[in-house]
DNA sequence: TCGCCAACTTAACATGGGTGAATGTTCGCG
DNA sequence: CGCGAACATTCACCCATGTTAAGTTGGCGA
C-alpha cells in the first residue's frame, strides 16, 4: 500500500466508493513532459495520480529548474494550488501520466457527501509538508551519494508504505536528469553516483525500475529514517485534522487510541 | 503590516479579541538556543511567537544542522506538529523568545468560539509550505550570493508584508553561522558574501539590524520574486480554506478501524 | 573598568561537484 | 529492420565553496 492510498484508508467504505467513483468520471491523460499547471495559472481543480508519476517544479530565470517534488499513484497533487489564487509552481507529467481531475463545484459536493474527505486530504498535504522539509535538508546538508541514496530510499517507501529488510524492488521513472533537477546536482554527477552505487551494490537502477539488495545497506549510505513520511499515524492524523479543520459541537480530545506505534 | 498579523486581519473584531486575549493569557519565554520543541516530541500545544524570532531545524547525525525555516513574530509556529503524532523536527528560540503557548483544549474552545480562526491558520500552513518551497529551490539551485539576498529579501518582506521600492530596514536576528545553517553554506563563505553584499551597497547589516538602500537592487541580484508569499490573497485563500475545511454537515462517522492497518 | 566570549574576519589550502563536449547505448516507432 | 531521439557514460579541466586555523572586534556582566 503507497502513501497516497492510505488517504483512501481513512474514508468509510460508502465515503470510498463515491470518492473512487468520482475519481474514475474525471480521468484525463497527459504527455511526457506536458504542464498540468502553470506557476501563475489559477488553480481550478483538485487532481489525483491515477497512474505515472508527476513533479511539481519551477523554472528559474536562469534557465535551471528545480524539481520541488513528486507525485506518484495514489498521491493529491495539488491541494495547495487548489487553495492558493496564483500558482506558485507547475506541475509536468514526469512521463506518461493520467490522473482524475475534479472541479471545485464536484469537489465542494464531495466533501459534503464524505465528512471523512477533507480531513483525509489535508493529512496528505501535511506529509507533502514533511517530505518537502526533507528534501530541503537533503540538498542543504547532505553530499551528491547521501542525496541520492535518500531519494531512492523515499521513493521506495512511498510506494510500498512500509521501509523494508532485506530487499526489493519498484518502479522509478525518473531520468539521470531529473533526478539532478530534484537533488540540486548536475546529470553527469548523477551519472558518477549512480555507478558509484551500483559498484558498491546498494542499487540496480535501469528500465524505469529501481532495486534495491539490501535496504539497510542503502538506508545507512543515506542516513535515512523513515519517521518524517508519518507512517501508521494516518488515522491519529486525520482524527486531528478533523479537530482542527471541521468544528463541531464538542468533540472529546481523543484519547490514546492505543494502537498507532510510529515505527523506526 | 508582517506576514503574521495578517492571520489577525482574517478574524472578526470579536474572534480578534477573544483570539488576542488568549494569547495575552499564555505567554511563555525561551533563553537563546532553548528548545521549544524536539524531534520525536509529541506536540501537545499551539505556539505563536510574539517577540524574537524561532527557528525550526532538523540534526543530522553527522553534526550538522539544518535549519528549516524561522518563525517572525506574530506568526505561527508549528501548526503542523501540533497535527501530528510525533515531531519530525526541532523548533529552537534564534534569541530571546516570548510565544503564546495554547493547549488542546483551550484551542479547541477557541475554535469552536472562533469560526474564522482554523481557516486563517490554515492560510498561514499553506504560506508556510509555499516559503519552503522557496528554500528548497534557494538553496538546489541558487550560488551563494543569490541565497543570501534572497534570504534578506524574504525576511524584509515578511516582516513588513509588502515589497517596497527604494531602501528601508527591519530586524535580522541571525548571525552569520545561523545564516549557514539556513541555507547550506558554511559560517566562512557566508561572511565572504555579505562582505561582497556590503561593497555593493546593497545591503547594511550590523547589530541584529538589516538596512537595504536599494530593495530592487537586491532583489534583482536574488532574482526575488515575492508572489510565493501570496501577499494580499489572504482573504480569498481563507474563504477556500474555509470551503474546503469547514463543511457543516453531519458529522463524520469515524470508518471502521479496520480499513487501515497502520504499517509495522 | 576590565575581561571574556560570542560573533565576525582573514588567509591558505583542499575538494566536491560543475562545465562542456564527445561518444556509447537503448528503445520506441515507422 | 533500422533510424533517430533520448538517455547514459566518459573525460579533462577548474571554480565555487568547504576546511582549518588563527586573529580581531565588540557588547556585556562582574
Amino acid at each position: 500500500m503507497g502513501l497516497g492510498e492510505i488517504v483512501n484508508g481513512l474514508l468509510t467504505p460508502r465515503e470510498r466508493m463515491v470518492w473512487e467513483a468520482s475519481l474514475a468520471r474525471n480521468v484525463r491523460d497527459f504527455g511526457k513532459g506536458s504542464d498540468l499547471a502553470r506557476e501563475g495559472d489559477r488553480p481550478t481543480a483538485l487532481r489525483v495520480v491515477l497512474s505515472g508519476w508527476a513533479q511539481k517544479y519551477k523554472q528559474l530565470p536562469n534557465g535551471r529548474r528545480q524539481i520541488l517534488g513528486l507525485v506518484l499513484p495514489g498521491e493529491l497533487c495539488d491541494l495547495d494550488l487548489f487553495t492558493v489564487g496564483r500558482a506558485d509552481h507547475s506541475i509536468a507529467a514526469v512521463r506518461r501520466l493520467s490522473v482524475a481531475e475534479i472541479g471545485r463545484s464536484e469537489a465542494q459536493r464531495l466533501f459534503e457527501q464524505c465528512p471523512n474527505l477533507s480531513p483525509a486530504l489535508c493529512w496528505a498535504e501535511i506529509i507533502g509538508a514533511a517530505v518537502q522539509r526533507e528534501w530541503t535538508i537533503n540538498i542543504g546538508q547532505r553530499n551528491a551519494l547521501e542525496r541520492v541514496a535518500q531519494l531512492l530510499c523515499e521513493i521506495y517507501v512511498r510506494q510500498h508504505g512500509v521501509p523494508f529488510e532485506g530487499g526489493g524492488a519498484c518502479d522509478f521513472l525518473l531520468t539521470q536528469g531529473q533526478m539532478a533537477e530534484a537533488m540540486g546536482l548536475t546529470q553527469v554527477h548523477v551519472n558518477r553516483i549512480v555507478q558509484q552505487l551500483r559498484m558498491r551494490c546498494a542499487v540496480e537502477l535501469r528500465n524505469m525500475r529501481l532495486e534495491i539488495p539490501d535496504f539497510e545497506q542503502l538506508a545507512a549510505l543515506a542516513s535515512f529514517n523513515a519517521t518524517y513520511l508519518h507512517l501508521g499515524e494516518a488515522p491519529a492524523l486525520a482524527d486531528r485534522a478533523r479537530m482542527l479543520f471541521a468544528v463541531e459541537a464538542d468533540r472529546p480530545e481523543r484519547p490514546a487510541d492505543g494502537g498507532i506505534s510510529p515505527a523506526l
